[in-house]
DNA sequence: TTGTATGCGTTATCAG
DNA sequence: CTGATAACGCATACAA
């Protein structure tokens, strides 16, 4: 493992010269330069990133922190998330919170230790209050709404957005509406519930499911859903992995969609289209590109930035 | 941002007592171990996790390269990953390489550059003869077959698997089979073929289908495949989300499945079972785990591993 | 255009 | 039990 001494003993010049070379300065002589090129190759010399990184304090990383990797849901951000990150010659860490506070508390301690200088949270159980408290040590973007000035925010503005799939059913003749949601106190449920409940007028409390994250969750719904004495004609579905698991489920019942209830969902996942599922289209790979985008300007002194996207009507069949 | 000097001066020791503290050696008085202790809480001391790094030589870090972060098909295996690397207080490092050699490559390089200790590859342009130029800088686990010893495999026997997935199809009665493949020059598809044509009476060159990685390209065979004027009377899909993709495109064309076409997936995925998709359960979790365990041990002085896995048949309604 | 000296924050060695 | 000092490999202020 040669370092940038030996190389410098080889070269017979200086390892601030050496050190000029490898990044790319000017005011070195073409002579210099080229033998120590020559003393690179000649001892095969690798650069060591953990000394770049300890000299300089700059980790090239950012952390991602979120509930689980394979839920297809966060897809789309993290391939965003990597594109960016690998254009600007970022490494991204991912963390699995499993929806762990400690786990949360664990990942954002990365900040503190400069093992990354910068933080993405697709998804917390973490107060912003508590979240604040990292701040100083990097900044932190999320894709949730409510963030304080000081923590960036690129996300869906899902009050909006349910609004308008709200809406959208309605504009289909549906007014017996019902929601099926992931976690009931989110911000973004809290969201939707909002919306649901200024928007719909035949409101029920009961036609709020919570707690549905998966296609399985969906596939049990129909049961649930099905043993209702009173019924809503739609369901508004917040991700498509549980429509369609609800979707297969009403199928194998050979009941029909939408003729016994509609079905709206909420992402625009591609295996939703190849079943036809109406959905509203959420531009989270965008999100996810963003959210690397503006960790990384504030990285370089620019401050937080809040930015709210919306949701685009995806035509189905099962409306 | 205090340092372990700073907190020798506060609590007036060495920087040695400090820390051997921190890493809770033995032979520290009760004293001093209080008054560091102290020290560090009054100056909110913050172990540097990068000046570890430089010392120790040791990142606790492991890149996993892969083709997409956002294609479900890996969800499973990065999931057995995240688990097992944060129970050993590792950090994952993702790559996405959209099957660029050139992306392998760098990613790769983190690795002789000292950014991580291991890499974990999940899928591979490189043939294993360059990769095996990296192996002198870390263990390298790979996710296909093939490997040679030096670089540690945790796989599923893509050729025992679709032999019994050919043999699935012909206890129903299937002697006509066809066969959808991602990609065709990989050494997974290769011990695909391999078993088709071993197992096959009818087998037929224009019977194997290559490129189809995602739903859409599901969606895109099944116009394919009906243009088809002989057909065989059963698919064997390499992928879950493909088959589901053209599943879903047969129920929109009202196409009966499986009269018209039976449907054998393979992955077992959530969602597919949703729909009734018969498949082979393959163990992606499991191996994912495997993989960073079997890379774990050899950064500890084990030897490469080579193991295989063998897949299931999960009952659905497509056969 | 070049080089010397110092710092980044730890751990490890070795002497006491 | 304790501490001074030397690594780890690089970047950079400052001087020449």
């Amino acid at each position: 493992m040669a370092n940038i001494r030996d190389i410098a003993k080889h070269a017979d010049v200086s390892v601030t010269t050496v050190s000029r070379v490898l990044n790319e300065h000017p005011y070195v002589s073409k002579e210099k330069r080229a033998r120590v090129h020559k003393a690179m190759k000649e001892l095969g010399y690798l650069r060591n990133q953990q000394a770049l990184t300890l000299s300089t304090g700059k980790t090239q990383r950012v952390v991602v922190i979120l509930p689980y990797m394979d839920h297809p849901y966060y897809g789309f951000f993290v391939n965003g998330l990597a594109k960016a990150a690998l254009e600007h010659n970022y490494r991204l860490v991912m963390w699995q919170t499993e929806y762990k506070l400690s786990e949360e508390r664990q990942a954002l301690d990365l900040l503190k230790h400069r093992e990354v200088d910068g933080a993405i949270v697709l998804s917390h159980e973490m107060s912003f209050k508590e979240m604040e408290t990292y701040r100083a040590y990097g900044p932190i973007a999320v894709a949730t709404v409510g963030a304080p000035e000081t923590i960036s925010s690129i996300h869906v503005d899902h009050y909006a957005s349910f609004v308008s799939g709200i809406r959208v059913l309605q504009s289909h003749g549906y007014e017996q509406i019902g929601m099926i949601l992931s976690r009931s106190h989110s911000p973004s449920s809290l969201a939707r519930q909002q919306a649901y409940f200024d928007e719909v007028a035949h409101a029920r409390e009961q036609w709020i499911w919570t707690g549905y994250l998966t296609s399985e969750d969906g596939v049990r719904l129909a049961e649930t859903f099905l043993s209702q004495k009173e019924r809503p004609r739609a369901l508004f579905f917040s991700s498509d992995y549980v429509a369609l698991g609800f979707l297969g489920e009403m199928q194998r019942r050979h009941i029909a969609i939408p003729e016994e209830v509609a079905m709206l969902g909420f992402d625009g996942h591609p295996i939703g289209r190849a079943f036809g599922l109406s959905t509203m289209l959420s531009p989270n790979e965008q999100i996810g590109r963003r959210l690397f985008e503006t960790t990384l300007a504030e990285m370089n002194g620019a401050q937080p930035e809040t930015h709210g996207m919306t949701v685009s009507y995806q035509v189905g069949t099962t409306l």
